[in-house]
RNA sequence: GUGGUUUUAGCUCAGUCGGUUAGAGCGCCGCUCUGUGGAAGCGGAGGUCGGGGGUUCAAAUCCCCUAAGCCACCCCA
């Protein structure tokens, strides 16, 4: 058996392959990723890029020391000889934060709206919408708390699968509150439970060591159980005076722009610098978790960092788990298109005369050419098989005059156009 | 990390009471068709039966290990 790709990643393959699925489409991807630019781009969001690998440093800081991402997920990337200080990036925030404090990205006129995309590493086991080389799209706002900026956060996250096609989506919204309003929460979920102990389910005894509020989104169903005869009170409930107006000015923005959302208190995040706003964005085709992507605001993050206090607020989405979602709601997306025109010579000497004809044409449409003489069946397969609009014949009664048989592959229309009339054809073709 | 399930040609799959050179359809290449594609007919190439080990006179088929795919738990995108 040849080599395979390692466990958990996947080929983005050319249109026409064989096994060929939405989430592994190449040009699907790039749909996605050209649409996302396209109305963030819109928005002002400008394109930045950091490396795959990062200081391990910063991801257990910018994702947190606790959560399983750092604990079991991540890649380690060896030098020679080297102790293995690096990680290969298991989302794109922490990258983007520490571009922005060490570049002085601050200089410019702020919020500074970003946004990329790319390759993201975390190795869990693999099931459906879940890889260990996935892709994210991911739009990230620095230097404003202002809550027009998580609506319009908000808004853009919907409006890019909207763009797509989508429909079938849904906006949870939360908040969690500033940090004295979390602590406070904490507090009161570890003194509601402790006295229960017994009766939470393994994984929640060890969530109410690590972060209570978890367990607030167990599966377990003895915790569900739990959770409703002691009454628990949202972490909504919690929300300081500051904290809750914000949050009611988001959802006043929302409002007004049309933009669906519904409140769920159990939307929750562990880490500490994590504030306010918290959302995530669902499709009910894209595996056992319902996620296509998620956001908050996370005010206290570029301080973790080290850097000095820069409010932020991003989200990221999963681009296969966004294919995934359009294909479930059989959302067709662009066909690729085959050159406008493709030359083959007939003889042997003709075809550097074809290629040449075919070079110029490149200029202005997209062309292709045989590399070697056709029959004239031959040709027009070939031309066929490559999706061209155009196929043009050149032999040696063609040379001598000047000229070029030409047949549309779909009409069947077939005309003699003179070489020098290529440019007319191929300004016609631009407009 | 745990569990279920799958793995035979490029693709989709047949093929177990273990038995000579492992099959089909589609696709690919060629010819019929040396200036006109999509059709049809004929022919051809292509397989260490995921990998390794074992049982047996004999293994795609039985046993063990292992890898990968799919799905689920956990968690996340």
């Amino acid at each position: 058996m040849a080599i395979q790709r390692p466990k958990g990643t996947q080929d983005h393959l050319p249109d026409g392959s064989p096994k060929l699925s939405t989430d592994i489409r190449a040009s699907a991807f790039r749909h996605v990723t050209e649409t996302a630019q396209r109305v963030l781009e819109r928005a002002g969001a400008q394109f930045i890029s950091t490396p795959l690998f990062e200081e391990a440093d910063l991801v257990k800081r910018g994702v947190g020391g606790s959560t399983d991402i750092v604990r079991k997920e991540m890649f380690t990337v060896y030098y020679f000889g080297d102790h293995g200080g690096f990680i290969l990036r298991p989302e794109g925030t922490a990258g983007i934060v520490r571009a922005y404090l060490q570049n002085g990205l601050k200089q410019l006129p702020a919020p500074l709206k970003l946004w990329t995309h790319g390759p993201m590493f975390r190795a869990e086991n693999v099931q459906k919408g879940r890889l260990r080389q996935f892709h994210q799209v991911d739009y990230e706002v620095l230097g404003s708390a202002d809550a027009l900026v998580d609506a319009e956060a908000v808004a853009l996250m919907v409006d890019v699968v909207r763009e797509l096609g989508l429909k079938n989506v849904w906006v949870k919204l939360g908040s969690i509150g500033d940090p004295d309003d979390r602590e406070a929460y904490n507090a009161y979920l570890l003194d509601l439970f402790t006295p229960h102990l017994e009766r939470l389910s393994d994984d929640s005894k060890e969530r109410l060591t690590r972060n209570p509020m978890r367990i607030l989104d167990s599966k377990s169903a003895e915790d569900q159980h739990l959770l409703t005869e002691l009454k628990v009170r949202p972490m909504l409930d919690f929300l300081g005076t500051e904290a809750a107006t914000h949050f009611g000015q988001v959802q006043g923005y929302l409002k007004a722009w049309n933009i669906d959302f519904d409140v769920d208190p159990s939307i929750v995040r562990g880490l500490d610098y994590y504030r306010r706003t918290a959302w995530e964005l669902h499709h009910g085709g894209v595996g056992a978790k319902s996620a296509l992507g998620g956001g908050g605001r996370y005010d206290g993050l570029a301080e973790q960092l080290g850097g000095s206090v820069v409010p932020g607020i991003g989200w990221a989405f999963g681009i296969e788990r966004l294919l995934l979602a359009l294909e479930a709601e059989g959302v067709s997306l662009p066909e690729p298109r085959g050159p406008l025109l493709y030359l083959a010579a007939l003889d042997e000497e003709n075809v550097p005369y074809a290629a040449t004809l075919a070079r110029k044409a490149q200029a202005g449409i997209r062309a292709e050419f045989a590399y070697r003489a056709m029959k004239p069946g031959s040709a027009f397969k070939d031309a066929e098989r490559r999706g061209a609009v155009w196929a043009g014949l050149i032999g040696s009664e063609e040379a001598a005059n000047g000229t070029l048989s030409l047949k549309n592959m779909q009409t069947g229309e077939q005309k003699v156009v003179e070489t020098a009339e290529l440019d007319d054809f191929i300004a016609l073709s631009r407009l």
